[in-house]
DNA sequence: TGTACATCAGTGAACGCGCGTTCACTGATGTAC
DNA sequence: TGTACATCAGTGAACGCGCGTTCACTGATGTAC
């Protein structure tokens, strides 16, 4: 056993990215206190030295799921040379994104259970959807009220139909879906980019 | 107490009902034998009269809760006089509707803890899913490419839409939200819709 | 370098609780005569 | 119409189980001399 701090830290943050690949896939009510430290190799006495309680946990394993989600899409980005309308959505409505929601984007997973939870909770995710819209407006260019429509409108969109085609596998409706959605984001884009205002 | 085959039947669709407006509410995981049964003032024990266990008033309740949404989109339509894309996306993308979800649409709701469900649960959602898309197939008039791309791309929407401005409730960005969607879909619609092809 | 002590991350038994489920029972109703 | 019996929807005590949480303890490490 090591007792240094770092060392603490270092189990906290294993506890933590556990905790928020976990809630991914298997929503914020599929995680138990036990499972989750055995998973790391710890005891489950242990993890109140880590967090006051599982609804901390919760709402740090949220927020550390989704500021996943965001280094991905950027790191992604950042790999392909810039932002492009067409990158984004390429990457985030893919049938590999779809297939793997335990290392993907936490809000088609988890917004459902997350409405209708506390109003912290609430606010961790509120803050990641304004992160989403000003991505997609920034990508577009000059700011407006065309270029918010659009940024809601494929954002939402995204969302959408990245959990219904969740929900369709086994379909081959679900990748149709994807297609689609993919195709109607790029011409929203058209009309509401620069110039067509 | 009541001893007819017809009172136990009413008392089964009681339950149901509870269950099918609780599941909206509270999520899949929300709902209790115990708690369900209480709210229609019987008693836990007599639960396995109706159901033969927890799961399969689940799956049951999301059948209802499905159904109780599609039941008041075509009532909602008919009052109007027929369907059209804006009393639809008019009726769906409201702020009423956001607030709520007990009465509300299962899909945005539960779509997130279906997708991680057993098949035949989620294969009574995609049943669900299939209509949506039908719904705004026949709307928009001939059948086509052009056509289920609209569909999908506005379902998707819809669905994506509602979810977010469930988060961003108490925010005034919630109805924005709203307004964008209806606008984008309204959009698509045109560009999509009879002779646009 | 070697010994004694303090620290503290992690352990694991124990707790109370609510859950889904079972089952012997109750008592109001429907039926037979 | 009145009595005896069968039915069966619903009751409620009891069950085993897994959960979140607590806490006295352990033992490896860091520090003091």
């Amino acid at each position: 056993m090591g007792h240094s701090k770092a060392e603490k830290a270092l189990s906290r943050k294993r506890i933590l990215a556990a905790a928020a690949t976990r809630i991914r896939e298997a929503g914020l009510d599929g995680i138990s206190v036990g499972e989750l430290m055995k998973s790391v190799n710890l005891t489950h006495g242990g993890f109140y030295g880590h967090f006051e309680s599982r609804a901390h946990l919760i709402a740090a394993a949220l927020e550390q799921a989704l500021a996943d989600g965001d280094k991905a899409v950027v790191a992604h980005l950042d790999e392909q040379g810039g932002a492009t309308i067409k990158s984004i959505v390429n990457s985030y409505l893919s049938s590999a994104h779809r297939d793997h929601p335990s290392s993907g984007c936490a809000i088609p997973t988890l917004a459902g259970e997350v409405g209708r939870a506390d109003p912290e909770v609430r606010a961790i995710m509120a803050r990641q959807l304004a992160k989403g819209f000003a991505i997609l407006s920034e990508t577009l260019g000059e700011a407006g009220e065309e270029t918010e429509q659009f940024a809601v409108s494929a954002w939402s969109m995204m969302v959408g139909a990245m959990m219904i085609s969740r929900i369709l596998v086994d379909d081959p409706m679900a990748d149709r879906v994807l297609a689609l959605a993919r195709k109607s984001i790029l011409e929203l884009a058209e009309r509401h980019g620069p110039g067509k205002g």
